[in-house]
DNA sequence: TATAATTTGTTGACATATCAACATTTTCTA
DNA sequence: TAGAAAATGTTGATATGTCAACAAATTATA
C-alpha cells in the first residue's frame, strides 16, 4: 500500500498532538497527588533550575504562554506558599519570583518521582536512534515557528 | 559526550510536549481565520469523516475529552448554525450530532488550506523512516494510557 | 421482573489559556 | 532632553478543560 509523503505528514501532525495530550493528562494524574497541575510544576522546576529569581515575563517566554496567564498561576502558587514574588528595585516595572524553602522541598520531592514515571513510560519501547528523534521534534518545532511568525507577529510571547 | 537512555526520555518527553503546543499554537493562528477554535475544528472534522451523526458520548472518546467538554464546545458551534442536534429516538439519554450544510461547507473550504499548511510545515524536514516515527508516536501513547489506567480508572473517558 | 448499577448529558465550581485595555515604568529617537 | 514607543504586569471578558453531582434513561442482575 502506496503511502505519499503528504499522507504521513498529516498523521505524524495529528499523532504528535494526540500523544502530548495523553502524555499531558498522565503527568496530570501524577501531579494531582501532590496538589498541582503540571503548568505549576513546570513554574516551580523553572525557579529551581534558576538558582536566582526570575522576573514574570521570562517566565513566560520559557513557558511559552501568555504573560497574563502567569499573574493567575503565580497567584495560586504564592496562596499555597511555594512561590513569593517581590517588586524588582531596578527596574520598578518587573517582578521577581522565587521558591519559598517549601517550594524547593517540594520539587525535591517530585523530581525523582517524575524521572521514574518517564522512564517506566519509555523503557520498553524501542527507538532505534534517540538522538536523531529528538532531532527530527526539534527540526518541527523551529519549523512551526518559522511559520508562526510568518503569519502573525509574536511580539506578545517573546 | 555520552547521554544514557534516561537522559533521551526526559528530553523526548518534554519536546514533545513542547512541539506539541507549538503547533497546536500554529493551528490556533490557522484557524482563527476561520473564526474557529482547533477544538471546534476537530469536531467539525470528525462529523465530517462520520457520515452518520454522533452522540456527544463519542465524539469524547474519539477526541480524548471530557464528556462535559463537549457540551459546551457544541453550544457554541450550535450558536454558529454550524452543528445541529436532535435527541436520538432509539436511545432517549442520547443526543445525536450532525454537520449543518453551512458546516459542511465551511470544512470543505478549510481541509485543503489545512493540508497545505501541514505540508509547508513538514516538508524541509528530513525524516528518514516516516512510518517509523509515527510507529514509534503511537508506541509512546500506547504505553502512557497503560500506565494511566493503572493509576487511575479511565471511566469518564472511556 | 424489581431494583441496582451504569450510561448520557447538563450544570456549577474552578484552573488554565488567550486577548484587549490599562497604568506604570523604561527605552528609544528626533 | 522631551515626547513617542515599547515593555511589564494586572484586570476583565471569554474559551477550553476537569471534576462532582444531578436527572433521566438504559442495562444488568438477583
Amino acid at each position: 500500500m502506496y503511502r505519499n509523503k503528504q499522507f504521513y505528514y498529516y498523521e505524524i501532525l495529528l499523532k504528535l498532538l494526540r500523544v502530548a495530550d495523553t502524555l499531558w493528562e498522565r503527568s496530570r494524574l501524577f501531579f494531582s497527588k501532590f496538589n498541582l497541575s503540571p503548568s505549576q510544576f513546570n513554574i516551580l522546576n523553572l525557579l529551581y533550575e534558576n538558582k536566582n529569581a526570575m522576573t514574570q515575563i521570562e517566565l513566560s517566554r520559557r513557558l511559552l504562554t501568555h504573560r497574563s496567564n502567569i499573574t493567575g498561576l503565580l497567584r495560586r502558587l504564592e496562596t499555597k506558599k511555594l512561590i513569593i514574588r517581590r517588586g524588582c528595585r531596578v527596574d520598578k516595572r518587573a517582578t521577581l519570583v522565587k521558591l519559598t524553602p517549601r517550594g524547593r522541598t517540594l520539587i525535591n520531592k517530585i523530581q525523582p518521582e517524575f524521572r521514574n514515571i518517564v522512564y517506566e513510560l519509555f523503557k520498553d519501547i524501542e527507538i532505534t536512534d534517540p538522538s536523531e528523534f529528538l532531532q527530527i521534534l526539534e527540526n518541527i518545532e523551529s519549523s512551526a515557528i518559522d511559520k508562526s511568525k510568518s503569519l502573525k507577529n509574536l511580539k506578545n510571547k517573546s
